[in-house]
DNA sequence: GAATGGATACTCGGATACGAGCTGTCCGAGTAAAATGGG
DNA sequence: CCCATTTTACTCGGACAGCTCGTATCCGAGTATCCATTC
């Protein structure tokens, strides 16, 4: 089991969004380039998001990404599944199906106890992501190093190195 | 994100293995005709389980696999790290070290806040993995479906079709 | 009849191909800005 | 100087290869069983 790459990208991108100043859109060729990562793939992450209904892409000169609404509705379960998908890691393929007694017309995905038992530590999962808002994350950083959201926006907003 | 079609089997083979009489050891072949599996690869996985002691395997002739324990002391996060692995879903890869800033000689998957939300999302996960051990899952299918053990250990012991 | 040695068949175990999906890259459609020419 | 028009450059967006890892398979090492042979 692994997680997309993308993931991570996706959530350090969406923090230094935050960090810029509202309605400010930012490429992602630069906020590729923050992290040293392949822009054009990071962009199909970022297409991902906006597609998502996370962030809004505006096309052109003066275009690029920004947040589509405040942090604090953000959480990190709606970036991850963006990324990752809706479908669940355990997905119940219903062996007991072929088994012997097995009848076509059941979910078993349903019935089955064991993914009963996955998919609930799988809820686990997402309860305890859909309880971390990207406004959380970002107080937690500002708290800690409170020196990075100036000196992000400060690079970001510099002329190109 | 997927895991790996394994565990499930791994965990269902498990189960009928909980249902046989104590001492008593099943083939790979005879374990993967029951859901109609591929009898190769479903060994592959038992062997996984083998190696992380859950199962102890016997060769030749009347050999094959049985639980090395009881099922209340084998949980399901046991199966799970045995067939996918200890490596966590999300791996950070350190994207701050490639950042402004970034220094070679700093552990970032400890530090940075990011990965530790994830991991604390993961670590749910595995709590409740951990939290439900093979005898649990057993006993609820026999409450449900009180017929199951006797069916499933004559269609085990019967010849074979 | 009992014991012994060998042959046998059966099982796990690891080494070996195949394929799906993640990773990475490219070029085109569309748009806002800037440049240009005229009034 | 101001405005309309054209040009330009820049951005996202989706379509196209490469590669790792999960999926599937095969054959060999090892062992308990069975059988023939001998005492």
């Amino acid at each position: 089991m692994r997680m997309n790459e993308g993931v991570e990208w996706a959530l350090h991108s969406c923090l230094n969004l935050s960090w810029l100043e509202p309605g400010e859109a930012m490429t992602a060729a630069r906020l590729a380039a923050f992290y040293d990562l392949p822009a054009a793939y990071l962009n199909k992450q970022l297409q991902a998001l906006a597609r998502a209904g996370i962030l809004t892409s505006t096309p052109g000169p003066r275009g690029g990404f920004r947040l589509a609404r405040a942090p604090e509705r953000i959480t990190l379960l709606d970036v991850v599944t963006a990324i990752e998908g809706a479908t669940p890691a355990f997905r119940c393929e219903g062996v007991l199906r072929n088994g012997p007694g097995g009848r076509d017309d059941v979910d078993y995905a349903k019935l089955c106890v064991v993914s009963q038992s996955m998919h609930r530590a799988e809820l686990a999962w997402r309860k305890e992501l859909a309880g971390q808002t990207l406004a959380d994350v970002k107080a937690t950083v500002e708290r800690r190093y409170p020196e990075t959201p100036a000196r992000t926006r400060s690079w970001f907003t510099s002329p190109r190195a």
